[in-house]
DNA sequence: TTACAAAACTAATATAATTAGTTAATATAT
DNA sequence: ATATATTAACTAATTATATTAGTTTTGTAA
């Protein structure tokens, strides 16, 4: 009954690990105890359930994924910065695939940190296509869009969806500027 | 001990019916028992694991949004062509949550009927571009941009990631008519 | 030093997937 | 029609999971 000092941050630290080696379907109560050299009540003091230790890791990659892109765009503007943007969010998700893949999952109870970050994507999305002069309708409409377009790149490329001997990332670039194309000429 | 008739189809059946009404995850070997009325060994007589019934449900799932895009393409081309690709793709994603959820699963194991079915898909688009006579390597660009779109609006809206207040096919029409516009005026 | 809050534990419960081995219904062959 | 073989469905058991209740022990603060 040595105390070996477990607190949120280092189960939530050792989840995390796991997710990126594993996948989030390997973040169990069993495996977390078994990596941190607990039995599996002890986690219990700590987080009311596996559901809330995802739902941190979730939190947390959402955090970690929105201070990368704000710092990475920072100063730019335009097709330059949604460029920049787009090829940040695609590497976040190579990097951290378990991190990512657990800000993806569905909140199973509205949260207010991440319905924030969430906010300060879009509104971050926003700022960059200002130069555009869109409509605010347009904007919106347009924010969603680029979401969904790294968004759907990371997904599908994790999910194994495109074949590897074309480059990912100049896909996705390449959708990028066509859209910015489309917007140069829009009226 | 008196025999239900139960077959492979019957499974997926009540497989499909439990992930449209409650999520993949609930599509459990216990829960598909109980629908079934049957005791869950029995359900190996016909597959070999619950991961298999999944990656069934999947298959199935691909196939049927294939043939619906195939068929709401069918005689158009360019621009109105991409236009319905997308709203159909979206719409089945909403009308079958469970069975596009279980086609976006990573498959463990690789399928030839599915990787077929993925290849259709593609080249499916890659027809549907050819009016805009693209270099080779631009058309594989965007057929990657147009999958990631459909994918990420379908699942983002899925995960609860747009506010419903503001209609999201019109977001997934404008995103496209945008890229169509930035091809137009490509040179 | 004593008292208390919290950390980690043991033991138990409930649910899940899966396997082994059995029974009985159906299909097939003689 | 009867015998045989196949196989659907079963019971029972195993393993692994999350979780809860209740206990012990540690560290800290009065």
């Amino acid at each position: 009954m040595p105390r070996v000092g477990l607190d949120r941050n280092k189960i939530v630290e050792a989840a995390i690990e796991l997710a990126n080696n594993m996948g989030i379907e390997q973040v169990t109560i069993a495996a977390l105890a078994k990596n941190l050299d607990v039995r599996p009540p002890s986690l219990y003091n700590h987080f009311a359930s596996l559901t809330e230790i995802r739902m941190q890791i979730a939190k947390e990659g959402m955090q970690k994924l929105e201070d990368t892109l704000i710092r990475s765009v920072a100063g730019k503007s335009g097709e330059e910065a949604l460029l920049t943007f787009a090829k940040q969010y695609l590497n976040f998700a190579n990097q951290n695939p378990g991190l990512y893949e657990a800000t993806i999952q569905p909140m199973s109870v509205p949260d207010k940190m991440v319905e924030e970050t969430s906010k300060n994507m879009i509104d971050l999305l926003i700022q960059l296509l200002s130069s555009f002069s869109l409509e605010e309708h347009e904007a919106l409409h347009l924010v969603r869009g680029l979401r969904s377009i790294v968004h759907g790149f990371s997904s599908l490329q994790r999910a194994g969806g495109f074949q590897m001997d074309f480059n990912v990332e100049d896909s996705l670039l390449y959708t990028i500027k066509l859209l910015c194309n489309g917007l140069k000429f829009e009226k």
